[in-house]
DNA sequence: TAACAAATGATAGTAATGCTATTATATTTG
DNA sequence: CAAATATAATAGCATTACTATCATTTGTTA
């Protein structure tokens, strides 16, 4: 995917690191490598003294980027949801039809991640088999709503907030933009995982179909017709 | 709820226990009282140590039953599944229109777990609130694909099976019901999570509301008529 | 270029976790 | 009553999730 605007930076709450990783080589290493490791073991076996050791460094320089694992997670994730962000409305902005931009919008949603060079030390795939695997367990603790006043989940819930309003603009009077649209967004993921590990449990054989299912999903809800 | 059986077992796979707790008083507490803490503390901070300490034994007695917490949550989460699909089975088995058999489907599956008075020492609701925290993390592993070869899952799959049957009783030709199934299952759990951490994130507020979206989104995906 | 600060690297230490092993004490059963 | 079985108590070990300290490298600026 090729960019318009080339200086685009990813902001994400600042609480979730310690020192910014995009302010040094040694930063963006950590988040380059912590990606691979992650993606590599899961996020259970992902350890700091391993991502320091595997960077040719140690444990005692990742911690001066992120407090812990956890922290790391979400920034990890808030990164990848500002960077869908961009997308979602970079693909949506310029369409006027209601129905249209939904649809565009379902369409960025469910489609797999292409590397993208604006980034270049960010591995954008690799992120997102972390999110399909690891993304509930950033908020499935006993500190979410801590974390959540203090803002951890702002881009995620942004993300949400906007296809809410998509429907909202397409069929004022349906009761459930809100939900349909959280739904639309964890099911994706879901329905991934499904196809990787469960495909017993899902229709859907690749992005294309899992494409056609949401937005069969979502159009018959909202009852407006789409071509098929 | 009250059974018209008296003498059910919840049948769970052998494999997730060393010693079934079912039979035996200590076993019983270990399940008792792992559920109410880990409802409390959370599948992080939950330790055999802890259970021990509260039950007042030991750690290497709860080992005697579980080898690890990882297969402890997997025979919490399938007992569930396996209560819950007896329960659908109980709710829907006599109805013979399959539009009322999913309604009624969705009904038991959204609707909030009752105290059932037939396995006494087990807290449905607790157990119910472990589901919705912990649930994803008995799968989100980098061991699922062994683990369900084992046959960990089954109980979850089968349940998932039944739903998808009753959509392609009622809509043969609907293309998407496994898919359609799984999202309502998941979905149902993410949307009681969103109502009490992210309220934004969903239109629902309470089990009838959420009843209704599910119920609303599974009737126009299959383009069934339903009185509201 | 000396001198100072900032960033990084190396090492050690601590409490908790996730176990395993051993032995002692109850409890049940034949 | 003896033997078998279940449970409890204790100890130990490797790993994890940190914190603290000190040494070294690199970068800045007077």
């Amino acid at each position: 995917m090729k960019h318009l605007i080339n200086n685009v930076k990813i902001a994400v709450n600042e609480k979730t690191y310690v020192k910014d990783p995009e302010s040094s080589d040694l930063g963006k290493r950590i988040v380059q490598h912590g990606i691979a490791l992650i993606s590599e073991v899961g996020f259970e076996n992902f350890t700091f003294r391993k991502l320091g050791t595997r960077i040719g460094s140690n444990e005692s320089s990742v911690y001066r980027y992120f407090e812990n694992k956890h922290k790391f997670l979400i920034y990890l994730t808030s990164w990848y949801w500002g960077w869908k962000e961009y997308q979602l409305v970079l693909h949506t902005n310029s369409i006027q039809d209601p129905a249209l931009k939904l649809e565009r919008a379902l369409k960025v949603i469910t489609e797999p991640v292409e590397k993208d060079s604006s980034f270049s030390y960010i591995d954008e795939a690799a992120l997102y088999q972390i999110l399909i695997n690891e993304y509930s367990k950033s908020f499935l603790t006993k500190e979410v709503d801590r974390e959540n006043k203090e803002g951890y989940f702002e881009i995620y819930k942004r993300m949400v907030g906007r296809l809410r309003d998509m429907i909202w603009t397409l069929k004022p009077n349906y009761p459930y933009p809100a939900s349909l649209a959280s739904s639309v967004l964890e099911g994706a993921m879901h329905q991934y995982f499904l196809m990787e590990h469960f495909p017993s449990l899902t229709d859907c054989r690749d992005n294309e179909s899992l494409y056609v299912f949401f937005r069969h999903l979502v159009f018959t809800s909202l009852n407006v017709q789409i071509d098929d």
